[in-house]
DNA sequence: CGGAGCACCAAAACCGATTTTGTTGACTTA
DNA sequence: TAAGTCAACAAAATCGGTTTTGGTGCTCCG
């Protein structure tokens, strides 16, 4: 009964019942100038036949796509970022619900972006863009802008007017992560950061050091380092920032990747994270609670980004004005495990850091 | 310069020029018929004015979408699979030199995952599909085998005849790993396997069993547990399985996930994993390297996968036949640190867990 | 009673490509 | 030299919808 090719057209079903396939267009679009009982007729052929309008026949005469595009960076073979699946999984839910759908790319540079931007724009495969983890000038959405393509960010870049966002205040965050970690007894606090082109790794190292002022703390630029936002950055931020002649006795993360890379090293070296030093991360991954310690980070919540995002861009391509879609969410601290109150001063963590290194140099991350 | 809905299309090609569009389109194609110098000017024409086909309106024409798509199923809010978005990468990378595109939906039921794939059919925005997670009885194929409809499995079902699947060869995989541990000095091996509906458990569990068989060691039913497959999962399916009056000595999970939960508990209960209770996982999730300890595991590279499933559909809308495409893959051994040789007797295991649990009975697992 | 107004729907145009069919002039070939 | 062949393109049909334009018959109204 079902032949696949043969899908029924709108023409089978105006056939069926007798009528121009205009008017069984105009049943479907709830026009008002058809008589109830055609009406009925029509709708019942539908049924019967089991008629589905053609997307694409619909989408080329309406010029539209009901499709929304996302473009994600992917490193080289280090895997999916965590933070991104969660946050598709939040879009994705929300176009069901809007009867619109996700195309989904990947790009490896940040001029493969730009040619899929290209590609799918002038071979009109979506209507708008969802961008990611923005830059502090983001190639992407001065683009998109030129082009006057609709689109949304998720994130700010350094001029963050004129185009739809949604953010979460990364500075406060941090200003309040320094703040707990203050409060927990510490004195010297290590920020691990991520490269400052992304946006909201200078916006995190900005909170810090907003937060460090506002306590009256002394800013310590040996305490900040910048590392590729991975777990390896992780890695090697908290080795350099743990050598210092006055090691923190705290470091803040700008991601959770970059905590459960700084949790690996202290454990490598014989520090208990959470008790001998405080590990923060940022991003709330479900994983990090069943880190060991369970990882205190801060929650965005991805999904509910993601679904956020999707109904700002279907507003806008329902006309709404993008300058006037701007929102700026908070992030939860969520204290799990890996926080706690400083066991030893900075001097004493010093010594005790180097008497460890002796017996056993820090030598990569492989199993022993 | 470049209006955006006034795209340039091949009328505006052909006016340029002054030929039919006929003629533009057979140039494009690479038909045969048109002089050399002809085409050169229509080239020409296309470059200047940048002029990119409408993909709509050649799909319609087509009747080919140039887009694959998937449905990941997804829980209620406890987060995406990280498995997935690995795979679901792997797969982009592909398509992006295929010059494809790929749509993707998330479905929260079984009903919702054929609702979405009647859907996408039906309004024809798919050349085919990808399907992940197979299930022993799978509807999903059901339904595309029925409807003849283009699909590529990752995973097995009941009856792998029929369609074009790749899959890892679980039951030897799993075998294998009743080996690693046995050689280990390990008698009682647990399996805390995920629901049965799910054809990698059931496979799993076989190899498992075969496993034992092949050592000559008596299979006890106790000894295996069936759990969702979740961190949740995995600490419940511990926690059952060493409360026993004889323990394993070591823990065969289904998945990382699993792992990662029966790891958890293990800690909870002051047992360290790779030294008190071996526990092994599958999937080879990047995290499980940043895990106290680092998570030994089976690799499958989701990855990989993804791009072989991808290249396997496009060989199937390509006109290959689905059955010759059927490919069976093998997965690896990774030693991390989360096995090794048992520390204790199942017995002294057992009594020395009872002392443990009269202190601090578990419950559940939040913090403290 | 003639024309305006309306309800209802048929017919045709259109979206932007691909593909089929037709046409023209030059060149063979018998 | 008339008929046939072929290269090279124009013109038209087509894909499956949506939207615009055009009737038709009926009612209403001055």
């Amino acid at each position: 009964m079902s032949r696949l090719r043969g899908s029924v057209t709108i023409d089978d079903v105006a056939r069926h019942v007798g009528v121009a396939k205009g008017t069984v267009s105009r049943v479907l679009n709830n026009y008002t100038d058809i008589s109830d009982e055609t009406r009925k007729r029509i709708l019942k052929a539908v049924k019967d036949l089991g008629y589905q309008p053609s997307a694409t026949a619909r989408n080329l005469k309406r010029g539209r796509q009901d499709t929304l595009g996302i473009i994600i960076p992917v490193g080289h073979g280090n895997g999916a970022d965590p933070f991104l699946s969660e946050f598709i999984d939040g879009i994705a839910r929300a176009l069901d619900e809007l009867d619109l759908d996700l195309l989904v790319t990947t790009a490896h540079s940040r001029e493969h972006m730009i040619e899929s931007l290209e590609r799918l724009i002038a071979r009109r495969k979506v209507d708008g863009f969802i961008v990611t983890r923005t830059e502090v000038n983001d190639p992407r959405i001065a683009y998109l802008q030129e082009r006057n393509f609709p689109f949304v960010a998720h994130g700010r870049t350094a001029n963050p007017s004129g185009y739809a966002w949604y953010d979460i205040d990364n500075e406060a965050a941090f200003a309040e992560g320094v703040r707990h970690i203050y409060s927990l007894g510490h004195e010297r606090i290590g920020l691990v950061g991520g490269t400052l082109e992304l946006n909201f790794a200078r916006q995190r190292r900005e909170g810090y050091r907003q937060g460090l002022k506002d306590l009256g703390v002394k800013h310590d630029p040996d305490l900040e380092t910048i590392q590729t936002v991975s777990e390896k950055g992780g890695i090697l931020g908290a080795e350099e920032l743990l050598a210092l002649d006055q090691p923190p006795t705290a470091l803040l993360c700008a991601t959770d990747a970059l905590a459960i890379g700084a949790v690996q090293y202290c454990r490598k070296i014989g520090l208990k994270a959470g008790a001998d030093v405080t590990v923060i991360g940022y991003d709330g991954l479900p994983v990090g609670e069943y880190l060991d310690p369970p990882l205190t980070t801060f929650s965005q919540s991805a999904q509910e980004a993601g679904g956020r995002v999707a109904r700002m861009l279907t507003d806008i391509l329902d006309g709404k004005s993008p300058t006037s879609l701007q929102e700026l969410s908070k992030a939860d601290l969520i204290r799990r495990a890996s926080d706690g109150a400083p066991a030893k001063t900075p001097a004493a963590l010093a010594t005790a850091l180097r008497e460890r290194l002796k017996d056993q140099p820090y030598s990569g991350n492989k199993g022993e």
